[in-house]
DNA sequence: GTTTTAACATAGCTATTGCTATATTATAGA
DNA sequence: TCTATAATATAGCAATAGCTATGTTAAAAC
């Protein structure tokens, strides 16, 4: 009669000690990425939209100071995301291409399910920023369906 | 008659830069209190759970080093959200207590959302272990009200 | 063709979050 | 009570992500 727990996450007591690691773990790993994944898709963004990403552009975009900018953006070449060229701009080496479709392809499908939700635009920006990395694959399939479903 | 943008996000166009900037201030805001959400938290459920948090069982629920919880805790100590008492437990403040109660909420209303939508509880729980710290006060809001209102 | 300026590089600092290795000590067992 | 063990503390290292101050240089302006 008061047992309700159908689809319900537990209400406080403590998860399997396995589980709960395993979720530590995997969400240490994702904000190991968050800033890569941030970094490339906005030069994917600035390169579709002015055709070129100075590190100044980036500077301006993300708000942080220009040295900060400049040794991340050595960390992606190093990495292999990104070719610097100088005063010419930051291009995308194949893998970065690749990791910053996939990264603005998960920052839209969570931001526009936020918003489908009835969150407001500002709003749906700001938390999809942060939201965007740890949502896996299964929650994305389950978002996109929510935005294909809707009439 | 292509125009079809309501409640949709931007599909590939740049934001506008003070937006953007504001965006990436406030997830990196959010990002520097993940941490200590959690610990606060899991401490406040290992005290519910079984009457005392000790660094060894918070040791064992993250999946750290015992030194990384040790000095983390001397933080947590000295940003006033525990008391520790060496071999007796980790005790909350009422400030750490208030903390604790909000991340407990949060993460309770995102890892319930996601369950609610379908999503495996195992993949709910830690997609909102990640996610939980980047929900806003209206997206949580709206979450609530999906949960009640679904029959 | 100079000169100014804006873009980029570098040095050096701090804080955070992780690690290993090792020392200390409180509790528990014999 | 003594001792073994488990819990905690500490030292020292590395990577990441930020900052300010300052040097260098390519492009723009004159
Ligand atoms: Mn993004
Ligand atoms: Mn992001
Ligand atoms: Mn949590
Ligand atoms: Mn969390």
């Amino acid at each position: 009669m008061l047992t309700d727990q159908t689809e319900e996450a537990p209400s406080s007591a403590l998860v399997d000690e396995n589980v709960q690691v395993e979720s530590f773990r995997q969400t240490r790993n994702s904000r190991r990425n968050e800033l890569v994944e941030d970094y490339v898709e906005l030069i994917a963004d600035l390169i579709t939209d002015g055709g070129e990403a100075r590190q100044v552009d980036i500077v301006r975009r993300l708000g942080v100071a220009q040295p900060t900018v400049a040794k991340m953006l050595k960390r992606l070449a190093s990495d292999g995301y990104i070719k610097q060229r100088p005063y010419r701009g930051i291009f995308l080496t194949a893998q970065g291409r690749k990791l910053a479709r996939q990264s603005r392809e998960r920052h839209q499908i969570v931001e526009s399910f936020l918003c489908a939700l009835g969150i407001s635009a500002e709003t749906a920006r700001i938390d999809a920023e942060g939201m965007e990395h740890y949502a896996s694959e299964e929650t994305l399939l389950v978002f996109r369906d929510y935005l294909a479903n809707r009439k």
